[in-house]
DNA sequence: TTGTACGCGTTATCAT
DNA sequence: ATGATAACGCGTACAA
């Protein structure tokens, strides 16, 4: 391994200028600049980010928690955030938590002992001890697509879930639809507690009564979605549409109807969320409600530069919360027929 | 930030005692051990990693080099990777080289600096200067899913891409098909190669003759598969079917025969290659070739570490090929009609 | 413009 | 069983 001393004794200056040379210091007369890179570039010369971080306490890394990757509007978020860290300078650490509590503290412990420069969490729970203590000590860090549900003093950028919820079934309920189900994530997901509160504010604002037998649990799971899919087919009055909390349940829910011998739109209109990439196939056509991944994974990654690099004042907040887009496809058909109405 | 020494002063031991009781060395009083342990409770006190492996030399850390997240294969597999280092007690650096030779010498540079302590190349080029020097330089390395066309010297473990096309094609046959295309992928990507030999090999060992006009490229791309199968569907005497050099590409081919008012598998049989989670959808139904991602992937972190830690010999090489299975469902029907014999 | 010397937090070697 | 000290590779204050 060839070090800084080496360059030094070959290039036949002192450690000290050959560590001027690398981080770009005036301070260096043009002929020995030459002169050190010459032999920088023939023993090919890495500095240690190791021994340089020991120093400058700063290691150029972040870390990066997300709950799962096989769901793909986690993978191109990653995918995102890798990029835009890696144009930046900065490496990624990849922890993968599954929504768990103690594996996300276990990461946020061996990421501390790495010291990553920054956190950024895509997918904390309603509420998070370790996280919390993390925001306390500190460090820079950032939450997005997911947040506390009290969330005053906390950096965060999110969808505008909500919104999202409220316009599918407001376009629901403008194609026709009045009994309307929603199919729910996890309780603990902000994404899924405001995406909920986005459906039961749509009904209200247009005077339809809210049917407690029309929302079900289906807690981001694919056997509990089809579970819970079943139960709203089944019911007495089924619903006429079903908006789900994300594709992926949609997806689920549409095997379920599907296999009911049910036609979508015409007898069941469905709406998803996320517009994963599978959404728009023209198999699966799904309407669904679109946030803008690429930029939000961006944005976050260079907000949490920015204060790991202090651009931006340290006690200044940044919240953020982008609005979401409705993409009409064909699951939820146009008017509904006059027999569902009812 | 609290370090060795805080604990060392406020236990009133040395640093070594304290070093010794976080490594757990035997040689240390049970008394004093107790001691050191309460002061680094106490203070949550953390080993800085980056010191440690300043003078160890061991970093414990991974880089994962994957050529994109957005193919749930990679995105499947590299939670398998993180999972499995985790566990270890390796992180994991994730790196996305687009398939681009440049970002991913950068990336080995980037990593070599960071000291990681092996190399995990998921997407390599059927060749790679960069990659080849690095192998060269003596790092602990492996290559998966894809590797390079001369491999004697190497570590991989890799699916056996022939055997898999092989099967899928020996199945068409055997369903009486005559006429079978192949989408082609990237040149350069030891999958796309392997796979296309077997589609070759047995079409041979049937007594089919191959036909050029049968074999289009479709290089892993969405677009270019949509023109790739446009063509094939244009042809004088079109293929009745289609087998692609991945799932991904078969979902677009699978858009362009629905949009050509086709019918799957009456009119045209579809194989992918990969068994992706929608592949199983019933909206899709894709018979497709799967291979046991996750075993890869585990095997290949669990040999990279154990290399790493000499557990295995590090003159003895890593090489395996693992068996793929047909998975048969709904795109490739049953008897091919007489008509389409022909 | 360049060099010397020290320290970052840890482990390892040598004493004791 | 424990402590003192050097070393890992680098950056930087200070001196020259």
């Amino acid at each position: 391994m060839t070090t800084i001393k080496d360059i030094a004794r070959i290039a036949q200056v002192s450690d000290a200028t050959v560590s001027r040379v690398i981080n770009d210091s005036p301070l260096v007369k043009e002929e020995t600049r030459n002169k050190v890179l010459e032999v920088i570039e023939q023993l090919n010369y890495h500095p240690n980010t190791l021994a340089r971080g020991m120093k400058t306490k700063k290691t150029y890394t972040i870390g990066l928690l997300v709950a799962t990757l096989t769901n793909p509007f986690y993978a191109e978020t990653a995918k995102i955030v890798v990029d835009t860290a890696n144009n930046l300078g900065y490496a990624t650490i990849l922890c993968i938590t599954d929504n768990d509590r103690h594996k996300q503290k276990e990461y946020i412990n061996i990421l501390k002992q790495r010291k990553v420069d920054g956190f950024l969490f895509a997918s904390v729970l309603t509420e998070d001890k370790a996280v919390r203590e993390l925001i306390k000590s500190g460090a820079p860090y950032l939450l997005f697509n997911r947040r506390f549900s009290s969330c005053q003093d906390v950096n965060y950028i999110v969808l505008d879930n909500s919104a999202g919820t409220y316009m599918a079934v407001e376009h629901l309920i403008k194609l026709g639809h009045k009994k309307i189900a929603f199919i729910r994530g996890t309780h603990n997901f902000s994404t899924s507690v405001e995406r909920f509160s986005g459906y039961k504010k749509a009904l209200e604002d247009y005077g339809i009564p809210y049917r407690e037998e029309f929302v079900v649990d289906g807690q981001y799971d694919q056997e509990k979605t089809i579970h819970a899919t079943k139960i709203l087919l089944n019911l007495p009055t089924p619903p006429t549409a079903i908006v789900c909390c994300n594709d992926l349940m949609a997806l689920s829910a549409m095997e379920v109807i599907i296999s009911a011998n049910l036609k979508i739109p015409e007898d069941i209109a469905l709406i998803g969320f996320d517009n994963i990439d599978i959404a728009g196939h023209s198999l699966v056509q799904l309407t669904t409600v679109a946030q803008n991944k690429s930029l939000m994974a961006e944005i976050a990654t260079q907000s949490l530069i920015k204060m790991i690099e202090k651009t931006q004042p340290p006690d200044q907040l940044v919240q953020l919360v982008l609005k979401p887009q409705l993409i009409v496809r064909k699951t939820c058909g146009h008017k509904v027929a006059e027999k569902l109405q009812k």
